[in-house]
DNA sequence: ACAAAATTATACCAATCGGTATATTTTTCC
DNA sequence: GGAAAAATATACCGATTGGTATAATTTTGT
């Protein structure tokens, strides 16, 4: 990894919370050098303009969050476990250091749905990704017989998606544990409901 | 009401949509003016600052939904039916002229809650709300036996405003109805779950 | 070790930001 | 109708915005 390459992802790295609490219109280039401490000639050698870092920055919020996700998959066997493995994740949002200001998904889907084009189509790719996901360990695991045939995977991971960012948006706002916590709840009835 | 009254209202009226598109940090006062064809002299003689226009149009954006909802709600006898009125608003809240660019408590509560204490509350007010009104129905339909006595009013309603929020975001971030539908068609099944 | 190449810092740019003092116009009320 | 009061427009303010040209510095490959 060339000095450039190592000073970009230092960059994003230390910037990536930042655009992730105040979001893109909100996050200034005196944030980032401030952040990073180092200077625009510095940012703009390495980023060709400010869209460039939050674009990069969401990217590597989303891969911090996937990856925490894959990795507490890859430690269940049942497909039910698998899907459950996203309210363990998201009821412990605030405690992953870089993920405290809130899911980035969520953040960056609402600010941009209808302002940054660009900043939109990565938030909405992240969340087909989350609808194949649970839609494929749903087919998979009907195919199995260890998941009920008649479930609509589809509708059954925008159920489970939208309560999730839901009660992250009512725990992030009212400050009290109550709105993820009910969310949760539900989404264990859902479940319930994969089950043969 | 006097001219500036008049003319108050006016701002708000024009401004409210783009503070609900745009949000605070990128919503500017040329955008005001732009709007409401005033000059800032003008902006500024009704107002203190872009923070009071800022509130006094979340205000008028919550309103707007508080009221179709409570309209709607009058014409219903049955509790369930009551509560099922958020999912008839929210399924159509693309077609409210004022709400196309989404619910305005979703679209602040994310934007203020790391960054605009005095936003944050208003958000946070405006889900408190919905919870003692959705919690209300439950408990007064508990009492007449048209409510099931062991639901929790409390966690039901963090589940279903949960549910409808995270399915407009869906909507609104891919652009397809598939988001708010799935959440809307669980959010169903939760209400039968109400009944005795 | 050294020259070429790449990276970072300095100093600047025009445009826009939120906000204000003052002049002008419009309401208001007698 | 006309004077006082209120509302609006004009013209400006310093600070900050994203961005860039160029100079100084550091990496890189030989």
């Amino acid at each position: 990894m060339s000095k450039a390459e190592k000073t970009r992802q230092f960059i994003i790295e230390k910037t990536a919370p930042i655009f992730n609490k105040k979001g893109y219109s909100g996050t200034s280039l005196n944030d980032i050098t401030e952040a990073t401490g180092l200077t625009k000639g510095s940012i703009y050698g390495n980023f060709g303009n400010k869209d460039e870092v939050a674009l990069a920055a969401f990217d590597y919020n989303h891969a911090t969050l996937s990856s925490a996700i894959k990795r507490k998959m890859e430690d269940k066997a049942h497909p039910i476990d698998k899907i459950k493995v996203f309210l363990d994740v998201f009821a412990d949002l605030q405690y992953v250091t870089n993920l405290k200001y809130g899911c980035p998904i969520l953040n960056t889907a609402i600010e941009a749905d209808d302002t940054h084009e660009q900043l939109r189509l990565r938030a909405a790719n992240a969340i087909d990704k989350w609808y194949k996901n649970i839609g494929g360990i749903i087919e998979s695991g009907q195919e199995t017989g260890q998941i009920k045939d008649g479930v609509d995977a589809k509708e059954f991971a925008g159920a489970y998606i939208a309560i999730i960012e839901g009660g992250i948006m009512l725990t992030k706002v009212t400050g009290k544990q109550d709105g993820i916590n009910a969310a949760v709840a539900y989404a264990k009835k859902m479940l319930k409901e994969l089950h043969p």
